[in-house]
This record gives structure tokens, C-alpha cells and sequence, in this order.
DNA sequence: CCTACCGATCGGTAGG
DNA sequence: CCTACCGATCGGTAGG
């Protein structure tokens, strides 16, 4: 049953975590049973054992590189000699990007987290705390700059991480526009939302 | 261990409604078990069962009952004389109120949904289609009028309705501003990202 | 990597 | 509304 199959490139383990993504995706943590995911796999469910520790373990995998790769760009953006609204767009690009091409990943990320256990719970939620001070912070500089407007800067990272999380349902769509008018569609309405008018032309 | 008495006007029933929307919020559906629920009701697990018919139905009560709050609301906005953006204002701003002040149901209806079981799984997601459609015939509709920007209109459905789900962190931070003030950043990120600026003084 | 099997927990029922 | 209990399923282990 496995729709992976093992080569040189890609190792057991790393079938098993792309398995699991889109198992935990489909069913949510707690419906995702090790049975099923070993069924996908093509092995018995003690089988598994063999190459993971726990099925906790697999959700605190997907999460936390997830995480990690977010905090990496936050940290390259925040670095860069460009505008705030430039930075901004550039995240929320990332933000896009990420999640189509690592739908599963992310989507698990986002939405099963609360099922870690501590200590990687508390960790987690620091992870993602941390972010979104970043993301505020961004914002808020960008509002005393007079490049966007008076806004309210912890509500405005709400709206747009969440409004990215929208991304879902296109993904599964039919109806599909193109990744690249998604962006940019995203990219009109969530930008100037937030952008000052009375100084950006146009 | 019951949070709520029961009294004249608060049936037993609706003592586990309110139970169980916050337990399913707090742990999931799947997690959410009956004995905990029981020993919040303060009864024994198989005493719910001379109130409800299945853990299913709980889930299936809540869901449908916000699913046909937000029809009817829709369904009242449409038929009103007033401009576009007035009406999608109008719904932004209920949706928000739905919830600040219903947040558990409109939480579990929101993320919990996938959980239901045929007939109803189905049922729920035409209703949301039909919701969703509702929505964006409202926007291409101002698009045609010159009162928002030429954006993709179901892409635009899909952004503000996930911004919305952001209350969710709101909800439970402590630094919270007023409802009124989340209220008007909400709106004014998202309907000034939509709206067309040629047109739109100010 | 498999067979065999464990203890725990689940939703739900019988019967009073 | 309770006691007693069911069959199913779960994550995980032993032992090879």
C-alpha cells in the first residue's frame, strides 16, 4: 500500500514522516491511528517501531521543523535593507509558498500542534510566540514609519497568519487559479489593507 | 463538577450542549471523551445517555446550529438597499460577534465539522459551499460595480473568513484590546483591502 | 520485519 | 440517574 517507495534518496523514516503528515492532515492526530499509518506504509503497526519511538514523536517532528523553518526566514527577512511593507510581502510570499508546496506539513503544524506533550507543548507555543512578536514588531515599526496605518499591530499578524491558513481550502479546490494569482491575490488585498495611503502612491 | 446549576430556564440538555462545546474546543473531538464530559455535567457517563442519543450528535447539534445562524444572517444582508461593501461589512461584523460571543460553538463548528458522520457530513459541507458561494457572488458583484478591486472572489472568500477565524487567539490572550476595537481593525484592514481606492473617497 | 499479545480506554447498552 | 459490563480499538512491547 505504500505510495512511496523506499530508494537511496529517500529512507524508510522519511516515507514514514511523509505518511504520517498526510495521515495526521487527513484524520487529525488523534484519529490517525499507528494501524492505518502502517497499512499506508506497507509494513505491520510493531514494524514501525523499528524506526520511530512513539507516534507522538511524529507529530513533534512535523511541528517543530515547520517552526523552525518560519523562524529562519523571519530572521533572514528582518535583516534585509528593504521597506517594512517590502518585508512583510516577502513573508507572507514565504508564508504562501510554504504552504502549497509543504501543504500537509504545514497544515499539521497548524492545526494539531495543541496535541504535543510537554515539554515539547511549552516549547512550541514559545516557538510560535516568538514569531508573532517578530511579525508584530515588523508591523509596528512599519506604523511609526507612517508606511502603514494605525492598526492595532498583534490583531493585524492574527489576520493575515490566519487569512494565509485560507490556503487550505484552495489547495483542495478544483477550481484552481494558479499559484502565482493566488499570491498575488493574497498579496493585494492583505498589503494594502494594511498599507498608509496618504503616503503610498497609487 | 457541574460548572452550570440546571434551573427553569437551563434544561439539563442544554447544560451538556454548553459541556461539550467546550470540552470538544478544549481537546478535539476524537479526545473529547464522554466520561470526561459526564464527570463535567457532574453525572455518571452512562446517565448522558437518557439526554443524548450519541457523542455524534452533540457534534452534529452544534455545527448545524451555527451553520444556520450564518445562512439566515446571509440570506437577511443580501435583500438589504444598501452598497456592497456595506453588506460585507455588515457580515464581517457578525461574524465577529458570533465569535466573541458564541466562541466555542463557532470554534468546534469551524474546525471540529470533519468529524461528523454521513448524512450529515455532507449536508454540512453543501450548506458551507452554498454559504461560500453566497459570499463571493457579493464580491464579484461589487467587483462588477467598481466598488472592490478586479480580485479572484472566491479567493477573497477564503482570506477573510480564515482572518476572522483569528479571533480565535484573541480570544484567549490576556493583553486583549475591546471588542469594539478588534472589531474596527478587523474591518479596516480587510474591507480597505478590498475596496477600490479610485472610487472610494477617503 | 512479523506474530502474538498486553493493559488502557473508548462509546454505548442492560437492567433496575 | 446508577452499577455493572460489553466489544472494539488503541499505542506499544516481547521475543524471535
Amino acid at each position: 500500500m505504500a505510495r512511496i517507495k523506499p530508494t537511496d534518496t529517500t529512507s524508510r523514516r522519511e516515507i514514514i514522516n511523509a505518511e504520517a503528515a498526510l495521515l495526521i492532515r487527513q484524520k487529525g492526530f488523534k484519529a490517525a491511528s499507528m494501524r492505518d499509518l502502517a497499512t499506508r506504509v506497507g509494513v505491520e503497526a510493531a514494524s514501525l517501531y523499528n524506526h520511530i519511538a512513539s507516534k507522538s514523536e511524529l507529530l513533534h517532528g512535523i511541528c517543530f521543523s515547520v517552526a523552525h523553518r518560519f523562524m529562519l526566514k523571519i530572521e533572514e527577512v528582518e535583516n534585509k535593507k528593504i521597506t517594512v511593507l517590502q518585508k512583510i510581502e516577502m513573508l507572507l510570499r514565504y508564508h504562501i509558498n510554504e504552504m502549497v508546496h509543504h501543504y500537509e506539513e504545514v497544515y499539521v503544524s497548524d492545526r494539531e500542534w495543541r496535541h504535543l506533550t510537554e515539554p515539547y507543548l511549552s516549547d512550541y507555543k514559545e516557538l510560535r510566540r516568538r514569531y508573532r512578536r517578530k511579525f508584530a514588531a515588523l508591523i509596528e515599526q512599519g506604523t511609526k514609519q507612517k508606511e502603514i496605518k494605525a492598526i492595532d499591530a498583534p490583531t493585524a499578524v492574527l489576520i493575515v497568519l490566519h487569512a494565509i491558513g485560507g490556503i487550505e481550502s484552495w489547495h483542495r479546490s478544483k477550481r484552481k487559479i494558479s499559484t502565482k494569482e493566488l499570491e498575488n491575490n493574497m498579496i493585494t488585498i492583505l498589503i494594502e489593507g494594511m498599507a498608509n495611503k496618504t503616503i503610498n502612491k497609487n
